[in-house]
DNA sequence: GTCTATACCAGGATAGAC
DNA sequence: GTCTATCCTGGTATAGAC
């Protein structure tokens, strides 16, 4: 269809490396990372973050002790703690930089589209995709909400809406653009974003069912087209 | 539409109070609970039952102590351990009790109807109404299952493809027969199960909206079918 | 059956040498 | 900038009195 991303040159368009990731991240906080030369640092960054996602895919952040992060990441104890404070902290960093990451991602995406049907899509797409590259990231994020600190809770909760209401806002205009009909806006937004997070919730069913992220995007916009869209 | 439950018959018709779940948790696991008088039994497992699903749900298994438990129960450290022999054990106490339950709800539900279409409406009201119920149970569950031991996870992932092949296996009943359109069955059944899980993972958003577990019910179904369901 | 007191260990965090 | 050695809290689990 008009205007449809794929997920290989998205992929490609986006450069969503982690080592662009971690510099970004070492930009943006150098309070919080107590080293001063970059490539140090981002090269650390590096392996530290990446250590951290997979532990925590495999055994939940409460579950990861410093002395797991330590031996996983190659970097002693006393180094690991110049690049954060504390635990906690550690969680903040993992979290902030994915939250700007996605909106960003969606927002660009979304950014040219005018007519609401298109807009819908990349909206769609561009949230699944995102969170394909991204999917230790989003894993851990949505499985630790309730056990951050209570500033970066309200945090998470506040992009988990803001993404929604994004949703939402499209389907509305093309309501009153008549291109799509008088359904429930609120809770149709907050059905397709249960989709969109079981795409990255459940990947090792996927994955194991050979659904490929084009298909599944596919499929998704199939079945919420077929009942918000206005005959022609 | 013909056949369909209300939340508030249901409620009453299966008789899911927390005494009876306790009751026959501990006829299932005597060798587990130390005690030998079913009233006293019954009486202590709700108290620590409804403390940990209150705990859990607030900031997750591993960041409960037995210690806060024993707080929040009114029970001793060493009465605890008369109950489950150690933490991991109390987390087998709690999840096999609730597959059960919801096996056995979901199975009695859909066990009376022929139809593919109502076959399928009963088994996705059944579930949005036993997760209604046993909310705080469904969401320890589904966020704690990485974390349970090997043979727990193992049970916990089956549990979740079996309902899922629930949906699959009616849609594909209807298909055969020509009630259902010929959309891809494996995949329907994915989202469809990724729109009951929001109910219970997402309480907060949903009762601060004012949707009531027979509003959404209703909004799902409507969206399935419109897209699943042949033109008569 | 239930409690208190305690053993014992793992975890987060840091000091100070290099 | 990084490492090793160590501190100390708070966790699970149990022994033994009542």
């Amino acid at each position: 269809m008009q205007g449809d991303l794929k997920f290989a040159s998205f992929k490609q368009d986006m450069n969503l490396t982690m080592e662009a990731l971690c510099r970004e991240l070492f930009l943006q906080n150098r309070e919080s990372v107590r080293i001063i030369k970059e490539e140090i640092a981002v090269k650390n960054l590096v392996k530290i973050l990446n250590a951290a996602l997979t532990l925590c895919n495999r055994k939940g952040f409460a579950s990861m002790s410093l002395r797991d992060l330590s031996k996983e990441s190659g970097l002693s104890m006393g180094a690991l703690y110049t690049y954060f404070a504390s635990k906690d902290d550690l969680l903040r960093l993992l979290q902030s930089q994915g939250r700007t990451v996605v909106l960003r991602a969606i927002e660009t995406q979304i950014g040219g589209a005018e007519h609401p049907r298109i807009k819908l899509r990349k909206a769609i797409q561009a949230h699944l995709y995102v969170s394909e590259i991204m999917q230790p990231w989003f894993y851990l994020s949505y499985m630790e909400t309730k056990n951050f600190p209570r500033e970066e809770h309200k945090k998470a909760i506040e992009a988990e809406l803001f993404t929604e209401k994004l949703l939402i806002d499209i389907i509305r205009a093309g309501q009153e653009k008549g291109v799509f009909k008088p359904i429930n806006s609120e809770l149709l937004g907050a059905v397709i974003k249960a989709m969109l997070q079981d795409w990255y919730l459940k990947r090792w069913k996927y994955s194991q069912r050979r659904v490929s992220v084009d298909k599944y995007s596919a499929f998704v916009l199939d079945f919420i087209e077929s009942y918000l869209v206005s005959e022609p």
